[in-house]
DNA sequence: TGGTATAGTATACAAAAGGAAACTATAGGG
DNA sequence: CCCTATAGTTTCCTTTTGTATACTATACCA
């Protein structure tokens, strides 16, 4: 396991927003750009245009221009971009075993603080 | 899979420093500061300590003090913060093939340039 | 002539992250 | 009395991110 490899993965999916694409590209088969932006709540046009050129960069998603008035713009997700899929599941899972593992911690912490307080009465 | 899962998954382990530190402390049992703040070259002392902050308030890393002076303290991977070892390993092996798909499709680009000029030659 | 729609750019600003350097505490050694 | 060592904290500054808002092009419609 290699710390750099670990990086390369890390920089083609992190982002305030860039994770947050991958979902509504991963249930349609293409989508049109203000699709996507109704789609994420709260992400402004720079910020949706500019997430996007990046997975494009990394070859993730693939943008297909259609010569029209008004114009046209479908993204996919790229075969490569749907190689992270398998990944994309084990950090769910890991995602959703991590936030039980801290509330059943601050549980506990909550009835310490309660005994803590009982001794000290 | 949950967008909102996979984003706990990542706010755990994300950060300029945050998974470099992860990769010495699974090489060694414990570490110390210092010991760590050697391991992992143009890292602050401020940088690293909020980055274990953070670490240790998602339970995946253990800080245990010793009450000395000059004062010692130990780091090390918390058993919670194990369970993250097969989710790097598939981001390390992902991150590898990325790396080569990204090398492989550049130099298809650079070939493709070089036919262009010679066409327009 | 003016409004609609799409997929953006451009500009200005605000907020967050990160970096550099100085400062802290205190036991032991010279 | 000062120096060393460890594990930080504090302050100030710069860089990076992100937000808000206005602006662009142009075919079609009324």
């Amino acid at each position: 396991m290699s710390e750099c490899q670990v990086n390369n993965a890390l920089e083609a999916i992190v982002g305030k927003w860039k994770h947050k694409l991958l979902f509504p590209l991963l249930n349609n088969e293409t989508m049109r750009f203000n699709e996507l932006k109704r789609e994420i709540p709260g992400i402004t046009q720079k910020m949706l245009t500019s997430q996007l050129r990046e997975l494009e960069d990394h070859d993730l998603v693939t943008r297909k221009v259609y010569a029209q008035i008004p114009p046209k713009v479908e993204y996919s997700l790229s075969e490569h971009g749907k190689s992270l899929i398998p990944i994309l599941d084990m950090m769910s899972e890991w995602g959703a075993a991590h936030a039980a593992h801290l509330a059943t911690r601050n549980e506990e912490q909550i009835k310490n603080t309660r005994k803590e307080g009982k001794e000290h009465a």
